[in-house]
RNA sequence: GCGCCCCUAGCUCAAUUGGAUAGAGCAACAGACUACGAAUCUGUAGGUUGGAGGUUCGAAUCCUCCGGGGCGCACCA
């Protein structure tokens, strides 16, 4: 709610400076103060002025100050420092505001163009690991930070089933334990970790013998052509993983619209046409000697970044890198391409979650039109992949111009690495020099998504059953899963994406302090208050409505009591605000940290016994501290739902 | 060699993108349950922001140099 008062408020500066020193401002900063005795918000907007017209800052804040104190809504401003303006805002209007935002929130105004963002791909040849968990939470977050900013998003997952990594499963399948698809079929052991193991054996194995490695160029070019039993059997290998990868992701409340399948992008002949595009503005060229005799090359030098480089995009033996396919594949994307896809309802589709995949067979009828373009694309990759996704850029600059380059968008994040108690903890041999481990799939070494998931349930079922040895098994199970799932997305979510999160199982499992927990476990009492004092015979809907009376909210807001409600309310304002630099900044972390400096907030105002609600000394106190928990309860489950923290009915 | 990222309290991270006295969590120490559930709260201690220069009203943030660590620069994906 804070965007439009502040939006409000920046005019009526601008027209006031306008008028006092014939000055137009650009953009006005609205800052917080360093602390809340010191006003609401601040304004360093002297300081610019200072250099504009010559005079000192301080003087003008001076001059600006009083003006500006008859702003509506503006109680008094000060000058402070060197010539900040400080304003004290009116608290009981903005209070009354608030409260009206946060019990009937307006849906954010829509924006025009659809915005893709593609996430998780993980490749389908066996279980998801931590590094994978956070793209996924990651790419699932931002997802949910775009809806709430008005856009309409359509979250892809691609599916990487013709690459040389489900190849190197289906080595292991056919060679090394001599499996037929009826047999693999028949496996009932966990099919994710069961091929988990399987790769891991399949290097080792590749190790014994080097002529072995022919193998993987063998049965990569079998999945490709589509013919046979070993494309049968990849397709079903990658169909079946990719069934796992969306069961552990929906655990942590992660779902898509559309899966995009590499083969569906060879057999709709993606390729052919971008090589057309490619080809037509010049954006490729053949090499005639060289390094890169006989390839199709992207040159980067013209590119804005400036690399003096050239990318192979065609193999002197005519076949296509991965580069030029996510060429074709983001020019689809951005609706460049002139070509689209055939689609099916997924095996996993649900009503409530309506599931789509690209297909080369026939199309269900009935099914959308995904392939109509989008404005703005975010590939959630990790930084490793730098460098494709600028070639990728610089492709689709050539062929689709800047302005879809620019819609070009990498969210990269960096890995994730095992710290050294938790590798030893797993089995793993850890070099004791290293201070990290990372992971690795080759070697089978990492922790597994679910396995990760089901360490969190049971220490938070565990937890649960020390404080609350009556509760019954299925509802302790249930607020296990939902307190996991919040530890998970918020200790992945709390870091900066160029951040390398050093994986620690004790410190992932950690419940206290800035955690998921500590946010769901402040709605939880704010919740199990109302719950009582409804149940003592009181009425909520009287004390909220006795609460939004303006002259008790003014007196009482300036009590010490009100005032600790009041740093609270602000905060809660924010959240419009943080979404906005979430989204802008294009960093999820923004938000956590909101999320938790709500939650303190609540956590200092109610812990206070002297604001107890139950035992309050007056009507008029009861209702005002019912609307403190009330607007709380409230605002902090949507803010929750904002990254996928669910809130439990008791913890 | 070239490019990108990181270095902030003992540890893990922030710092509204150049703003006020650099803040949180964990760990440590001292307190608070006869109080709407203590997964909580209150307090104490902890800093030459890797180092040195520079830019300006103002620098953790920008520039230059140096040091330490990581990643990328495939006819792999």
């Amino acid at each position: 709610m804070i965007l439009a008062f502040q939006t409000d408020l920046t005019g009526r500066i601008r027209q006031t400076v306008s008028e006092a020193f014939g000055v137009t401002l650009g953009e006005i900063l609205v800052q917080t103060t360093p602390r809340l005795d010191l006003g609401d918000m601040a304004l360093p907007l002297a300081f610019d002025l200072a250099k504009k017209i010559g005079r000192k800052p301080r003087d003008i804040a001076q001059e600006l100050a009083p003006r500006l104190a008859s702003v509506a809504g503006i109680a008094r401003a000060e000058v402070a420092g060197g010539g900040f303006i400080n304003l004290y805002l009116d608290r009981s209007a903005f209070t009354r505001r608030l409260a009206s935002f946060v019990s009937a929130p307006p849906a954010p105004e829509r924006r025009d163009g659809r915005v893709i963002v593609e996430h998780t791909s993980i490749n389908p040849n066996k279980a998801a690991h931590i590094g994978h968990v956070r793209n996924s939470i990651l790419g699932d977050t931002f997802v949910r930070l775009l809806q709430a900013r008005g856009h309409e998003v359509l979250t892809q997952n691609y599916i990487d089933d013709t690459g040389v990594q489900v190849a190197d499963v289906i080595v292991g399948f056919e060679r090394l334990e001599k499996k037929s698809l009826a047999d693999i079929r028949a496996l009932d052991a966990r099919f994710d970790y069961y091929c988990w193991d399987l790769y891991a054996r399949v290097f080792e194995w590749y190790g014994e013998d080097r002529e072995r490695k022919a193998l993987q160029a063998a049965t990569l070019h079998a999945i490709e052509k589509h013919e046979g039993p070993t494309a049968q059997l990849g397709e079903y290998v990658a169909a079946r993983i990719v069934r796992a990868h969306i069961a552990t992701m929906a655990r942590l409340d992660i779902g898509y619209d559309l899966l995009v399948r590499e083969s569906d992008i060879l057999r709709q002949h993606f390729w052919a046409k971008a090589f057309e595009l490619l080809k037509e503005t010049k954006a490729i060229h053949f090499e005639e000697e060289g390094k890169a005799k006989g390839c199709w090359v992207l040159g980067m030098s013209g590119s804005e970044d400036g690399l003096d480089e050239n990318k192979i995009i065609v193999r002197s033996n005519g076949t296509v890198t991965y580069t030029g396919k996510d060429i074709a594949y983001q020019l689809w994307k951005l609706g460049k391409l002139g070509l689209d896809f055939r689609y099916r309802r997924h095996e996993d589709s649900t009503p409530a979650r309506p599931l789509w995949s690209s297909t080369s067979g026939a199309a269900d009828e009935g099914a959308p039109h995904f392939g109509t373009g989008a404005s703005l694309v975010f590939n959630v990759i990790d930084v490793g992949q730098s460098y494709p996704q600028r070639v990728v850029k610089a492709g689709v600059a050539a062929v689709a111009g800047p302005d879809a380059a620019e819609g070009t968008r990498h969210l990269g994040y960096e890995k994730v690495v095992l710290s050294k108690a938790t590798a030893k903890e797993l089995g793993y041999e850890v070099d004791e020099d290293a201070g990290v481990v990372k992971v690795s799939g080759r070697r089978g070494l990492g922790v597994k998504a679910d396995d990760l998931i089901d360490a969190l349930e049971a220490k938070a079922a565990n937890e649960i059953a020390t404080r609350d040895p009556e509760r019954v098994a299925k509802d302790r199970e249930k607020a296990a899963r939902d307190i996991a799932v919040g530890a998970l997305r918020y200790f992945m979510l709390r870091f900066s994406r160029n951040r390398i999160i050093t994986f620690d199982m004790e410190e992932a499992l950690a419940f206290t302090g800035e955690t998921g927990p500590y946010i769901q476990n402040s709605v939880v009492r704010a919740k199990s208050i109302l719950a009582k004092v409804s149940a003592e015979g009181h009425d909520l809907q009287a004390l909220l409505r006795r609460a939004a009376d303006k002259d008790l909210l003014g007196s009482w807001l300036a009590t010490e009591e009100g005032s600790s409600a009041w740093s609270l309310f602000l905060a809660m304002a924010r959240t419009e605000e943080a979404i906005e630099t979430a989204v802008r900044t294009e960093e999820p972390s923004v938000m956590t940290r909101h999320a938790f400096q709500i939650a303190q907030a609540f956590h200092g105002y109610y812990q206070n016994p002297a604001h107890t609600v139950l035992r309050a000394e007056t009507e008029d106190l009861r209702a005002v501290r019912v609307l403190v928990v009330d607007l709380f309860v409230r605002h902090t489950t949507d803010v929750a739902g904002l990254l996928g923290i669910p809130i439990p009915d008791r913890m």
